[in-house]
DNA sequence: ATATAAAACCGCCAAC
DNA sequence: TGGTTGGCGGTTTTAT
């Protein structure tokens, strides 16, 4: 097990990459190490081997072509963005069309920011959670109806496909790369080599806290107000569709359209945030917390957490609230 | 940790 | 006739 057999990642650049996305795999894929050996050996290639325009006003020039993709075990595709975007997506070349195709089947895939719309074009995302910049969020839906787009979140790990939201959360999802393929320990090595803040640490899944976007122009906007207002009860699926005159069906249909997410995940994930924002900002007992996010036990709540963010209650909240005094205006998350 | 029951999920399809 | 609805039920997930 010692010497080291690095995980072989190819970063795939278009023409137009965002100049941050494209340095993001590099950077934190290779400060993942323990003692001096690499976790990753990433390489960076192009679809024709020849150099490519990024959003920065500078070419960059690759190692590598397109052979490479049947090496990696992992491809990576980071956003375009500028010139590129103007008719609100990218536009591929040929040759970048037809290296997308070559990617063989059962090699993980991973998209940053707009990378979401190379593997969509692919047919990579077809009937499968994902997400994107928010910024093109509807633009990606009209043209790619059948992937279950979430704008909501900074990243999605769907096992073998995932995508993440715009430029920084492109870091985040490398880190759960980092996290998911070698622990804890090693992401959190990397993430300190790079000096992440320390509240990215113990967060695998960070997901944007925002105010629910037009809570009643969408159809089940107000069953999610509704049920937003009393977390800490117990909400049947039922008593959601009823609030809205839905039938079930109905209204899980509608709530998968509108947020990417089945009922119980989407009531889970609101449940997760409100008791992360009650550790952060509260001194409270772990079985109080859990209760008032409306988990029924602190074990429930210990497993959601952990499925979420990767530890368990009182570690996160350590994270969040030193002892020593720091950084008192960070609001997080 | 494992068992069990209940709840939820979602493809299917007939009916608007 | 293209789109939405909502019941059914086999499978999966979740709670205890």
């Amino acid at each position: 097990m010692h010497p080291i057999r690095p995980h072989r990642v190819a970063v795939l650049v278009l023409n137009g990459a965002a100049a941050f996305d494209l340095g993001t795999p590099a950077q934190i894929l290779g400060a993942a190490r323990t003692r001096d050996e690499r976790h990753y050996e990433v390489r960076t290639c192009t679809a024709d081997g020849g150099s490519v325009r990024t959003s920065g006003g500078f070419a960059i020039v690759p190692d590598f072509g397109p052979e490479i993709l049947d090496w990696a075990e992992t491809v990576i595709i980071p956003g375009v963005h500028g010139d590129l975007m103007r008719n609100g997506h990218p536009e591929f070349t040929e040759a970048e069309l037809l290296a997308l195709q070559r990617i063989p089947a059962g090699v993980r895939l991973v998209s940053i920011c707009t990378g979401a719309f190379a593997l969509a074009i692919a047919g990579k995302l077809d009937g499968r959670p994902a997400t994107t910049h928010w910024a093109y969020a509807a633009q990606f839906r009209e043209q790619f109806p059948r992937v279950r787009l979430n704008p909501d979140v900074l990243f999605v790990d769907d096992g073998d496909v995932l995508t993440s939201a715009g430029v920084g959360a492109g870091v985040d999802l490398c880190l759960h790369l980092v996290r998911r393929d070698f622990g804890s320990d090693v992401a959190n090595a990397a993430a300190r080599r790079c000096v992440m803040p320390p509240w990215r640490d113990g967060g695998q899944a960070q997901f944007i806290v925002r105010t629910l976007p037009a809570p009643t122009q969408t159809s089940t906007g107000a069953a999610r107000v509704w049920a937003l207002s009393r977390l800490d009860e117990s909400i049947s699926l039922d008593a959601m569709a009823q609030h809205v005159r839905m039938s079930v069906r109905t209204f899980t249909r509608r709530l998968r359209d509108e947020t990417g997410l089945s009922p119980t995940n989407w009531l889970n994930r609101q449940r997760v945030e409100h008791a992360r924002l009650l550790l952060e900002t509260t001194d409270l007992a772990v079985d109080e917390i859990a209760r008032r996010a409306g988990f029924g036990t602190a074990v429930s709540l210990r497993q959601h957490l952990h499925s979420a963010v990767g530890v368990a209650p009182l570690a996160y909240r350590r994270t969040f609230r030193p002892a020593p005094p720091h950084h008192p205006d960070r609001v997080p998350g």
